[in-house]
DNA sequence: TTGAAAGCGCTACCAC
DNA sequence: GTGGTAGCGCTTTCAA
């Protein structure tokens, strides 16, 4: 930048204000000082711009985990929100560590990211995020697990309802004895072992301890989870699995035991992740629209930073939608 | 940090050193400003120090296609590697599109990372990246995709080398009419068409142009490019796909139009992505090491920034290796 | 052992 | 229209 005032012989400033299009620089000026650049391939500097404007351009992305196709989508609504309004993602992987999930959230406060988007790792109880969360002026939107009493701006699902809906389809299927494959402890997990509660109660059916058993967020240990559950006496003939992940896993441990899927068991899970049609069975599940939800979420938060974020927490609830395949079709 | 220089009536800089455990600071002056800072919740500013370090530690990672697990892998290798050496990642994602992953690199120049990652979605003959990327000091790695005649930091599998694996395991199982779904014209596109015409040659079995079809890097496009295969006569009896996820649209193709997989028709991927043993008919395919891709590349990476990048391109090549699934398995 | 000065690359605010 | 001055929050260099 200063290379070019010095060719043109004007000052460092007029050459500042004629990159940013500023009001009012004559055009001839402006049009050298814009060849001069090119020429030069001159790029503006962002973290000396970010150290003055105190504001980054970036906003950070916090997930439990990449690997799971549901935040991947997620990660790309929000990107493409983003994009046109020249604000970059900064992707964090906290892969369900409550522990990894603060210092991240740390660090990207550190890096002055203008807006945090965090689908949290936390365990319900745990409020320590949001304390820390609160010592800074960062705006944040929390989505896909929300915890409970703190008042925050959120985007995701009723999980409750979630829950109700992918047993609610099992009992409608015939099946009687219908176990859960819990998921961890985090608003989302809870949530979904209320709502099959409230199914059963409901249904009328009634409820076994045994029949929820505890799993994560993945096919491992939805495969572990699984193969206890086949163990008991009376055997689940259906099973709402916390998240496709899981389901996935669980339909593998079905299958190596010989069993047959939906016959013997119905299968359900929840995120409607990419290649749920392509599994051995393909998976029923519970739709909660990933990408709509990323949108959403960014939306949400640049209209914060423009308004300096000091009106109430929004909310949105995206509807759970019911996706039938194989894996629950009884008749 | 003036904050804390002021309670304490020492000096800015005192504070600064203290902080970062500089030589020569008095043990007391030092814990009595860690302690402060502590209370006053100090956090350093990254872009301020960035500023004058020169340096950000951050690297930037291109991909062209975060919904593939095979680049999620290689995110998590990549930031398992930094996370040690308290560099940070930034994810971005250019949906295989090569003006979309030019914009991304600029940007990510302009924010001064100190290095790239890149698996790049340009097509083998464009060096418009590259002319891009020397323009600049920074450091970087290619990664899966490795562009012909441009001399580069590289890490992935020799893919001539996996298209002819791949195919001859297909001549193994006695598959005679072999067709071959096409991926973009990527160095990884082209070499994985070089190897299945060369084992086709070795294997002394004809080849047809017919069998050659383009596809694109994801499950729809192998499902429309394996609908137009399965048209044609003779019937091809085995199909290497570019890579998992083609293989996967390619065999609800199969599947849908009512014929079965391996029997009339053997399918075998690429990339041995997470699902492929969940898939419809558990997928055969090549496995690259996804995460240890990512592992290799990161290290590469850091070896450079410390040497300051004068030494001559390193170059890895992983071992691609057989997964035989069912979905090749005729006997 | 501590502190003052200078500057990283850029922009806002005011004079000319 | 154009240009100087000051400063964003931090660190390096050198003097006290």
């Amino acid at each position: 930048m200063k290379d070019i005032a010095n060719r043109l012989g004007v000052s460092l400033m007029t050459v500042s204000k004629a990159l940013r299009g500023h009001s009012d620089i004559s055009e001839a000026t402006r049009a050298r000082v814009l060849e001069c650049a090119n020429e030069l391939h001159y790029r503006p500097n962002w973290v000396a711009r970010s150290l003055v404007l105190q504001r980054t351009n970036l906003i950070g992305l916090v997930i439990p985990d990449l690997m799971h196709s549901f935040f991947a989508e997620i990660a790309r609504g929000v990107a493409r929100v983003l994009e046109p309004h020249s604000y970059q993602m900064v992707i964090f992987n906290s892969d369900e560590n409550p522990q990894t999930e603060m210092t991240q959230v740390q660090m990207l406060v550190e890096r002055s990211v203008d807006g945090l988007i965090i689908a949290s790792a936390q365990s319900a109880d745990n409020h320590g995020l949001f304390t820390l969360l609160n010592r800074y002026h960062t705006p944040f939107v929390l989505i896909d697990r929300e915890p409970p009493g703190v008042p925050a701006h959120f985007v995701g699902v009723d999980d409750d309802e979630l829950g109700e809906m992918a047993t609610m389809h099992l009992v409608e299927q015939g099946c009687r004895h219908i176990a859960h494959l819990q998921g961890p402890p985090s608003a989302t997990g809870l949530g979904r072992l209320r709502g099959y509660k409230r199914a059963l109660k409901r249904a009328g059916l009634g409820q076994r301890d045994e029949f929820i058993v505890p799993a994560r967020h993945d096919d491992a240990s939805g495969y572990q989870a699984m193969m206890k559950l086949l163990a008991q006496r009376p055997r689940p003939d259906g099973v709402f699995c916390y998240n496709d992940p899981v389901a996935a896993g669980a339909m593998k441990a079905v299958l190596d035991s010989g069993l047959d899927v939906p016959r013997d068991v119905a299968l359900i899970g929840a995120g409607n992740v990419h290649y749920s049609d392509l599994m051995r069975v393909p998976l029923s599940t519970i739709d909660q629209s990933s990408g709509a939800i990323g949108e959403s979420a960014a939306k949400l938060l640049l209209e914060n930073l423009r308004s300096s974020g000091a009106e109430q927490p929004g909310r949105i609830l995206i509807e759970p939608k019911l996706v039938v395949r194989a894996s629950t079709q009884r008749s």
